[in-house]
DNA sequence: CACATACGTAACTATTAATGTTACAATAAC
DNA sequence: GTTATTGTAACATTAATAGTTACGTATGTG
């Protein structure tokens, strides 16, 4: 795995879910364009679009085109784990074969494949389900904790408020949560 | 991961192993040479060598230079497991971060590899665990089998037969196991 | 010692994958 | 009809992998 598609990915996956989260507390709109998101991951909008993309094929989360488009978790984020992500933006087969393929005229060389199936598919297995423990929920809420988002709600804190605490920093005028 | 690496990594500890116990068997050499290896895999033995030297650094093979130089296992293929072998020749970090960093200005942003960091860890921990509960010497036991090596072995066959019958198919001149 | 054989590694090429970017058609709200 | 947004094609850039050639170094054999 060459790519940094899943921790892209996931990092998408939790900026829907905490905007949701927050928004929705606030009775407003939960969706969230690519441009947001793409300032959020620091890159191009082409490329959250393109993983967004991925995310949807995967049913993972809904877009919707035209003005005040966007894009929202298709499910709760309580029922999407990491395992769900990696499946949705990464490639099949963790671990590559030879390239030219073995000798097969070799009692190594052709047997070589058989005897790595099992292995390989277990490790990759043992991998997915070590990330199925971890929901979309799961880490909004540590952010929310890190960010004592929660504390900020409970003292009546308004959207506008809570959201300019994390702008002050930047220079930039695009929503950034 | 991208790379192959690992598969030929592993091709090439399970021959040096099976090169041992064959030859060792019938008191002969068990030394085996980057062209010999590289005609199992069926690559360029400057390719075998730079495996040979990362599993080296990793003591898993001493390899000698000069005439009648070449690569024997440096411990028993019992003691050996593909962890050993997955480590000494692939990157460190199965799971790559942003290439160009997220967005430190912005709430998830900021905290998405620290809360990413415990999950991704210990999902290339699991995976990791399950190699170790693959040895060499399994998966050599395992292409022994496959030949049905060990009943050829009991019914008297010299290395010379019992190599001559990998030979059939094959035009060329090099030593196969 | 001279020779033959083999490792170790640098240097270069070719191929592939990932990311970033520009551009634009299609879509949908207002 | 205007504006904002997705979806995707096309292309450029960068990095990693694998393959190859070349050559210095090491070492057993005669």
């Amino acid at each position: 795995m060459n790519s940094s598609r899943f921790v892209v990915g996931t990092h998408i996956m939790v900026a829907l879910a905490g905007k949701a989260l927050l928004c929705g507390h606030f009775g407003m709109s939960t969706v969230v364009s690519s441009d947001e998101l793409a300032f959020s991951v620091n890159t191009n909008p082409v490329v959250v679009r393109r993983l967004l993309s991925l995310l949807q094929k995967a049913g993972l989360v809904t877009s919707k085109a035209g003005r005040y488009g966007g894009t929202t978790l298709a499910a709760s984020a309580q029922s999407i784990t990491l395992r769900d992500v990696y499946e949705a933006v990464e490639e099949e087969g963790l671990f590559h074969a030879h390239y030219q393929g073995p000798n097969m005229h070799c009692a190594i060389g052709n047997s070589i494949e058989e005897i790595l199936e099992s292995p390989l598919s277990l490790a990759e297995k043992a991998m997915k389900e070590a990330l199925s423990e971890y929901t979309i929920e799961g880490l909004v809420l540590e952010i929310m904790q890190i960010h004592k988002i929660g504390e900020k709600i409970e003292a009546g804190m308004t959207y506008e408020e809570i959201k300019q605490e994390f702008d002050q920093e930047s220079t930039s005028a695009l929503d950034k949560f």
